[in-house]
DNA sequence: GCCATTTGACCGTG
DNA sequence: CACGGTCAAATGGC
């Protein structure tokens, strides 16, 4: 269960992206041949109610501006418990409920979205994946290691991408999430535009999303 | 005093 | 042995 979130801010906004949980952290590290450290991120109620939700902040290289984002593990909080009413919740990561996705975005230039799946014991997956649609150029799979692989995609009239890949299926019995048995799957639906309001918020609020992403959790369809 | 962050040490894996 | 991830003591802010 992993997912994988670019975000940018540009807002002038600062530090660890607001993704609507709140995180303590437990680790920075710095990365090879990445030009920033990562920040492991841990959910504030593990403690107390043994969230086990994680997440990694990396700031891009390209443009220090954008983060990679990643989250681990759902979580188990009840959340909103805490959330304050005046603060916004930018995404409501559904993502992150869900227990393996992957997803990593930016903006402006080009759209990217990215399931990964990652096997972790028998957490049941999720009937269906989220589908996420995708209008142009560029996919980015953020494969466990470091090195994203760039798809470039000419652009078509048409945005319907499948794209499927998984390297090794784990069965239920293999736990340990194993960290590089990762299966990406791309299955951009048909079309754009319109999902952004299924986003309450945040979405033009704190970052700049210039591009037309259309999510759908699973729990949606 | 509590809680979050920092930071070096430690550990597991390849 | 190198690298990535986590732990935990120290530190600082509220």
């Amino acid at each position: 269960m992993t997912e994988k979130v670019r975000v940018c801010e540009k807002t002038g906004l600062e530090g660890p992206q607001d993704d609507g949980y709140s995180w303590r952290k437990y680790g920075q590290k710095d990365i090879l041949g990445a030009k920033y450290p990562r920040g492991y991120y841990k959910c504030t109620f593990q403690k107390t109610q043994g969230c086990s939700a994680l997440k990694q902040v990396q700031r891009t290289e390209l443009d220090s501006s954008i983060f990679n984002v990643t989250y681990i593990g759902r979580h188990s909080c009840v959340e909103g418990s805490d959330s304050s009413p005046g603060k916004p919740l930018p995404i409501k990561p559904e993502a992150a409920q869900l227990s393996e996705t992957s997803i990593s975005f930016q903006t402006s230039c080009y759209n990217q979205v990215v399931k990964e799946e990652k096997e972790l014991g028998n957490r049941k997956e999720l009937d269906s994946f989220p589908s996420v649609k995708v209008e142009n150029c560029f996919f980015e799979t953020t494969s466990t290691d470091s090195s994203s692989t760039y798809i470039s995609i000419p652009t078509t009239s048409e945005s319907n991408y499948k794209f499927e890949g998984n390297s090794g299926e784990h069965n239920s019995s293999s736990n340990s999430a194993d960290s590089h048995d990762s299966k990406i799957i791309l299955s951009p639906l048909a079309h754009v535009n319109s999902a952004v309001d299924d986003y309450p918020m945040a979405l033009d609020s704190c970052w700049d999303w210039d591009f037309l992403v259309d999510y759908n959790p699973p729990n949606f369809i």
